[in-house]
DNA sequence: AAACCATCCAACCGCATGTTT
DNA sequence: TAAACATGCGGTTGGATGGTT
């Protein structure tokens, strides 16, 4: 059985709002508060929108403490350093950034920052103040602003994805990841690990940092100090050229040039692209759009078994 | 000036989860 | 305990706007 509608959408009114609807929801909720009901809310305000509506405008637009305008460089970094963190947990990370909305964060990244991002205009080391490599220490490693609420490594809520049916047991690092999840945190448990960012992986256990281009080493680096870490990779993404390995099942490379860039570590994990913190379906889209002009194809650098997934999402 | 295109962002939608009955 | 209801979240859409041809 479906879900009742929330409202009665032929009787409600949809679309932008009016300055007058603003000031008529304003002053109701600064006068009476929410009640704990917006469903009722429009009612009792006199009027017709739906309840989600008004909580949406409210909390996006008409609070009083909203911050409108640009994103300042910090802003930007705490973004980033909170997207590789834990994938598109906007609430989570609007929380960290007073002022701004989880919708706001989430229309900056998209539209922008993750192109900033991507062309490498984003320095997630700059807040740190050691630049000695360091065990990356699960409850520090958030940057200093944020709060002890946010887990290392937060789950994603929705099911996992068709692509990697078998990802929760194939080994034992997303089995620790899973502990480490619900390990003071209780809250939601269906992991995806997609969303978990390999900076909370102890690297040493499996055995892999570097890979190649051109026969030369890619070293990824993955640093930590009390503050924050980071992530980089050499050389640039964009001097990643003339590539022509193909994967090896198994858990061979990854087409290589671009292994610093989009890597399959060899240990049943799935693709997550560790410079830019960006699952597989992105990841997917952007291998067509930016990164790997010269790979013999896609489906080049998608390990054996999801090159049905690569062409189905396109 | 008009047409086209890209970008931005407010708003909507559906779903998952929490709460109440 | 189950169903109904309410809330919160993330993904997506589409209109507005500005830039380019």
């Amino acid at each position: 059985m479906g879900r009742a509608p929330c409202c009665d959408k032929a009787n409600v009114k949809r679309g932008p709002w009016s300055p007058e609807e603003d000031a008529t929801l304003k002053s109701y909720v600064e006068s009476h508060g929410t009640g704990g009901n917006w469903i009722a809310l429009p009612r009792k305000a006199g009027l017709r929108r739906c309840g989600k509506s008004c909580r949406l405008r409210w909390l996006n637009y008409l609070r009083p403490d909203i911050k409108h305008g640009g994103f300042t460089e910090e802003e930007d970094n705490t973004i980033c350093s909170l997207y590789l963190q834990m994938g598109s947990r906007w609430s989570v990370i609007a929380s960290q950034l007073p002022g701004r909305t989880d919708n706001d964060v989430k229309n900056y990244w998209n539209t922008k920052l993750r192109k900033k991002m991507i062309a490498g205009k984003i320095n997630l080391t700059t807040s740190t103040s050691s630049s000695q490599a360091t065990p990356i220490n699960h409850a520090t490693a958030l940057p200093a602003s944020s709060t002890s609420i946010v887990p290392p490594c937060f789950p994603k809520t929705e099911t996992h994805d068709s692509a990697f049916p078998n990802l929760q047991t194939q080994n034992s690092a997303v089995s620790n990841l899973t502990d480490n999840i619900n390990h003071g945190y209780s809250q939601r448990v269906s992991f995806n690990p997609y969303l978990c960012n390999p900076r909370f992986m102890d690297f040493s256990e499996f055995g892999t940092s570097t890979t190649t281009c051109n026969n030369s080493p890619i070293n990824v680096n993955y640093s930590s100090s009390q503050e924050g870490s980071s992530i980089s990779d050499s050389p640039a993404i964009g001097d990643h050229k003339h590539c022509t390995e193909s994967m090896q099942p198994g858990g061979g490379n990854v087409c290589e040039e671009d292994a610093g860039i989009l890597m399959e570590f060899g240990f049943g994990l799935p693709y997550y692209d560790i410079v830019n913190g960006i699952p597989f379906e992105e990841k997917a889209s952007e291998i067509a759009c930016m990164s790997l002009a010269d790979c013999t194809s896609v489906s080049s650098i998608i390990p054996h078994g999801l090159n049905q997934s690569v062409i189905n999402y396109y």
